[in-house]
RNA sequence: GUGUCCGUAGCUCAGCUGGAUAGAGCAACGGCCUUCUAAGCCGUGGGUCGGGGGUUCGAAUCCCUUCGGGCACACCA
């Protein structure tokens, strides 16, 4: 289906093209004065000064051919040359019971669809995922459905921090614990698969600790790097451990990420491209873009348009070892050489904007990947506290998303407790659901790159722009077409008939608004635009359900078309709350 | 210092490829439940869009400047 605003800008300019002018004059867009028109159309202002002529005239010539369709039950010619258009009941009644029976609702992005890998989630094995990793996992989830939707194949990948210094920290932890363990005997030449394993617990207790002690003490931190570099050398023993402590970690993260909705395709991380860096090390080398510089290997990477300097992306330190570059580009060959994805997204930290574009220009530079192959970075801000400052714990530390996630949901408990009486296993059950549309609308109705406060008495909130406001407006539409469904009616196949007040017309124009908006979400990658769709819809159909007597309406075929209205409402919603990784419950 | 982002109602934020009277929510106040979930709906009050200049018929939106704040700036990730 194309567009509404299309299918209205199209018109306008036809009437433009009859009434002598450019049809690019003609761009309808929704208007900002409701109180005056539904949709708007300021060409005549544009085109003034092209056709030396009085705005207002041009309007009222174009008006009179906007009057000849049955599209607008209204065209008014307004000073000094609006053109303020309102659209027929039928038409609209037409477009939306389209919308209803069309797969996807009619939406047909404005692109071609491709295939993206997105690179989001942040992990890193051995410590517990922490409220600083929320946005990434919100914000990439909501991201790939969306452009699952949309139509691309996409791949996401939780690339995990299980390689670095970090992993021979906790195995030098583990080993100060329990030097008995089997993995520390390099005589031992046995199979590994019945050796004791690390438990979650444990990790979260060593990861801190060693890290503290190697700040302190030079000592153990030298032990630390050498335990890291016998890992990646291969030494058996550190293997082993390491892989236990990988499918450890794996299946909390699993856990944790499960209770966000957030699921990856792929688990790989620094670890799966360990042996392809030598390799990727050389070619940089034989292409003759990597040289030395102050000792480390680096390709040079500033652009003569370049308004700030932009230091050479480094691809090997002094010491000859990799780091967070190395591992990054050497990930992005793997990429290329395992989908060959048309494009690479990124949802990082905003504050490693200037880390990315050096690895962005040089893959491409040293052609990694190909000319025309997409590397976005969507960069999220911080989650700040009340006080602006990031948000902490009550006593400064840092929180486990575990417990921000425990956190809102017995906040949410308590909340559903004080409403309607609710046996105490469907509030839990209802508390949990409702607590994740809270959390995840909370973050996503934010713009990604803008850091916001994180207010869990306002995201908790049934009132207001929240998720539970949404879900409420879902299950309202949901109790009323079980009541429905329980007097034996069935409207499944019913059209949406013309509106019969300002409130009907409303839900129905806001309705229509769909595919305008997953086609801005999905080419802006911004799932905020569907946040702020659906507080619109669940608003008009608030206001619509206040007016209007549905399950008592004495008309069948009146009846059968406010349901189908209802239908279309509620998959609309759920939909979209699907793509920004949540969902509602039947009752609330 | 260089670069970059931000500054809109008491608070949290939309709007920013220029359009008519700058919008929501929260908070405050006042209405509406024998009727499909009142977790809702309706209404009232609240603004020199940080300041100044410019471009334009028209600027919160574009340009310049200034003040205030955040962030980044090769061997961390």
């Amino acid at each position: 289906m194309k567009k509404l605003l299309d299918l209205l800008t199209i018109k306008a300019g036809e009437a433009f093209e009859k009434a002598g002018y450019d049809a690019q004059l003609g761009k309808v867009t929704v208007s900002n004065r409701p109180d005056l028109c539904e949709y708007q159309c300021n060409g005549a202002m544009a085109g003034a000064k092209q056709y030396h002529k009085a705005p207002i005239m041009i309007a009222n010539e174009v008006a009179e051919e906007l009057r000849k369709l049955s599209v607008f039950s209204e065209v008014d010619a307004v000073a000094p040359g609006f053109l303020n258009l309102k659209l027929s009941e039928e038409y609209l009644a037409d477009y939306v019971s389209e919308m209803k029976e069309s797969e996807k609702f009619g939406f047909v992005p404005s692109f071609g669809s491709e295939k993206v890998v997105i690179d989001y989630g942040g992990a890193n094995v051995a410590k517990a995922l922490h409220v600083g990793h929320i946005r990434s996992a919100n914000i990439g989830e909501s991201v790939k459905r969306i452009l699952r939707f949309a139509g691309d194949e996409v791949i996401g990948d939780a690339h995990l921090g299980d390689w670095g210094l970090q992993m021979g920290l906790v195995i030098c932890g583990i080993k100060e614990r329990k030097p008995d363990l089997v993995y520390f005997d390099e005589n031992y030449t046995g199979d590994y698969s019945d050796a004791p394993s690390v438990s979650i617990k444990e990790l979260e207790e060593i990861y801190p600790e060693s890290s503290a002690r190697s700040k302190e003490d030079p000592e153990y931190k030298a032990k630390a790097m050498d335990a890291t570099k016998r890992l990646q050398d291969g030494e058996r023993g550190y293997r082993a451990l390491w892989k236990k402590m990988m499918d450890t970690s794996i299946s909390d993260l699993k856990k944790n990420y499960g209770s966000l909705n957030v699921d990856f395709d792929l688990w790989n991380g620094e670890s799966s491209v360990h042996d392809l860096i030598p390799e990727m090390v050389d070619y940089m080398k034989k292409g003759g873009w990597a040289h030395i510089s102050e000792g480390a290997l680096v390709v040079d990477v500033a652009e003569e348009t370049d308004t700030k300097t932009i230091p050479p992306c480094m691809i090997l330190k002094s010491d000859g070892a990799s780091l967070y570059n190395t591992t990054d580009l050497a990930t992005i060959m793997q990429r290329v050489r395992d989908f060959d994805p048309d494009r690479i997204v990124y949802i990082v930290d905003k504050r490693q904007e200037l880390y990315f574009e050096q690895v962005f220009r040089c893959a491409r530079k040293t052609e990694l990947v190909k000319p025309e192959t997409k590397l976005n970075f969507i960069g999220f801000g911080t989650m700040n506290g009340a006080d602006g400052k990031p948000f902490k714990t009550r006593d400064g530390g840092v929180m486990r998303l575990e417990s921000l996630i425990e956190e809102t949901k017995s906040e949410m408990l308590k909340k559903i407790k004080e409403g309607r009486p609710v046996s105490d296993e469907e509030a839990a059950q209802i508390a949990d659901i409702v607590a994740i549309s809270a959390l995840k609308y909370g973050d996503l109705s934010n713009q990604a790159s803008k850091d916001y406060v994180f207010d869990i008495d306002r995201f908790t909130s049934f009132e207001g722009d929240t998720g539970p406001y949404i879900l409420y407006t879902i299950v309202r539409i949901k109790s009323i077409l079980a009541k429905y469904a329980e007097s034996g009616k069935n409207a499944a196949d019913a059209k949406i008939g013309p509106a019969k007040n300002e409130f009907e017309k409303a839900l129905c124009m806001e309705i229509a608004q769909f595919g305008q908006v997953m086609d801005s979400a999905a080419s802006e990658l911004a799932p905020h635009k569907i946040c702020g769709y659906i507080y619109d819809v669940a608003n008009a159909f608030n206001k619509f359900y206040h007016e209007t007597q549905i399950l008592s309406e004495a008309d069948e075929a009146r009846r059968e078309n406010l349901i189908a209205l209802l239908v279309l409402t509620r998959d609309i919603l759920s939909t979209c709350i699907d793509l920004l990784g949540f969902e509602a419950p039947e009752r609330m």
